[in-house]
DNA sequence: ACCAGCGGGACTCCCCGTTGAT
DNA sequence: ATCAACGGGGAGTCCCGCTGGT
């Protein structure tokens, strides 16, 4: 879900899926320019060759690609069940698998940037903004066809996002999946509970 | 609820409110020792005076004066409400308040440290969970001495604060109190939902 | 008279004319290879097709071509009035006047280089040397031709060079014409006084 | 003259000196901060301490000193002499020999900077146009107040310093102190006369 | 105990002038 | 004539000790 892009070939491929690495372990403050050129195994003036914004037009990219990345993952998933609650759970389950294999040290690409983020960043926070609110829409178009009432998908959608990436922040600093687990199943529970209500 | 703790009067809590600020609005990588000093208006020195462990120790302290404070908001919060749901309604309107009088430039004083953090930094991450574990059990608590299932309680504790965080996190890049609130109050229903199915 | 040279079509003129706008207000170090590029709206590698020795040859022949240029309009002034000191007045007005137009950005394209050149920069020396020495020469000689004595014209020549060289220099950093007028007309009224007396 | 100044004890003074010895070598952009710091033995933290204003609050320091110690050795100069054109041709001699034992490496502190000035650099060229400033007005006065017509002084002081600044430019390209003297001993030849002619 | 002056480098992001392969 | 790559500095700022006075 939240391994960098299948880093193309390129150099400038390798760039953008080094700063996505460094986005979900430290942030973009946190994220070096020397270590993201040092891992891309790229020279320094390389960098405003492919990004004459610097640091933030890069960092701009490698979100960008994280939310293709992401969407087509969700996609994907949700292609996999009938039920997108099935979908989300099993989303769930393999980032819970994942962050007890990198044992909690990365998160997701967006959620460190946006913490971090000013509202003097407008380039920036535009590009964030932006992401989410695909991904929301990805799940509540999803949602509605399958079933969910209409004038709440848009809610419900905002809420799965939200459960994830504060379940997410729980769970890292725990050490333990469990806040994000517990969070997001229980999350499911209501949800089909509302649904079986409405649909009835 | 995430102003600065009320700013003692000495030097120290002069140090830690500064540092309490800029966590809210650029994390811990974000906040220059510079930019703390000259806003407490302390000299050099005096730093490390009380805080030997420097920038890190200063912000384990921040960290604990606002959980000390967060904890202290939502019990009286909680305490006006016969129902924490509406206690957390409640929350949420007056986060939006602030937020939009704000211009979406703080957040949590947590969130953005935890996600800068690595599994390292161990210290950091432990005040982290001790302050995330302290909220979730008030929460929980309070939940079950209102009807709420014991057996649910936890999880949706988890779920209300990553609810809480994530809608934060979506409302700050939108400059848009939206994505917090129909999160937050779609999740209000449900839970008012599963109560009183579980209740009757 | 130190406008640049007119600009010829070509990449390559083009490419010249940049840099001696350049050298005149901000010297050679001062002038950065991107910008240069960036003006004369050329791409980065047709410079090193041109000027295989870089940003040196590139100033070298900036500087001939800005003493080419010089010569010409000194030639021309002096032509235009009897008297050489009358020329020199007149060059000076002028001077003053495009100085005042340009908020006093501009100065004379030798200048800079030459303050910031050491003596290992051979060839760069080497070409203001020429430079300045064509300079007073066509002066010395235009002194002589009308009624200068002959010993002292070479002196003469190089004062006048440095008349004008060190008021301009005063008259930009001032922000106003008055160094640079009093100093050469000054000068103008002291020659004239000494011709007369050796003419007598 | 163009010594540094007696470069005191401290750090700052150090700093100072080591920036006034590189801006007669190279100007202000050709004065790397490295280079700076390495010939003061200075880190590169101390520097902010001392001139939080980074190079430019350095060099226009260093513009200050360099005045004072040249209005002090004009000062000098002028009362060792009882004519002030004998101090002027004292200090051209002492300009030259200095010259040739440097090999033309050094040339006046304030001339370089001046022409890579711009008019936005607003404090730069203020502190430039007050050092010239105080340097003519010494000279003028000097000049007065041993006979030379009141109503020219001002001009013939302005004259003195171009005459000065536009000669060493041309001698250091030159490699040469021939533009230097020549155009010097004539403009005091010049004067001279001209002071002969007014006082009888 | 508390505070402050002064200093120390490593590291930040950025951009420079430059070259091979195409 | 051009694109992509190359590293080595550019200035600036980081977080952090010493030493000494109160």
């Amino acid at each position: 879900m939240f391994d960098s892009p299948p880093s193309g070939a390129g150099t400038r491929a390798r760039l953008v899926s080094s700063m996505v690495n460094l986005l979900q372990r430290r942030g973009l403050v946190g994220a070096g320019l020397t270590e993201i050129l040092h891992d891309a195994e790229a020279p320094k003036g390389v960098l405003y060759y492919h990004f004459p914004g610097g640091k933030v037009e890069l960092a701009i990219a490698a979100i960008e690609a994280s939310v293709d990345w992401l969407v087509g993952a969700l996609d994907d998933t949700l292609a996999k069940f009938d039920d997108p609650l099935d979908a989300f759970e099993h989303w769930i389950a393999k980032s819970g698998r994942r962050l007890t294999r990198t044992t909690f040290e990365r998160g997701c690409p967006l959620a460190a940037v946006s913490l971090e983020s000013s509202p003097h960043d407008k380039a920036m926070r535009a590009a964030l903004a932006k992401a989410f609110a695909t991904l929301r829409d990805r799940l509540a178009s999803a949602l509605v066809s399958h079933g969910y009432p209409h004038s709440e998908a848009d809610g419900a959608a905002a809420l799965l996002v939200a459960a994830y990436e504060g379940g997410l922040m729980q769970a890292r600093v725990a050490g333990s999946i469990y806040p994000l687990m517990t969070a997001c199943s229980t999350l499911v529970t209501l949800l089909r509970a509302r649904r079986a209500l409405t649909v009835s």
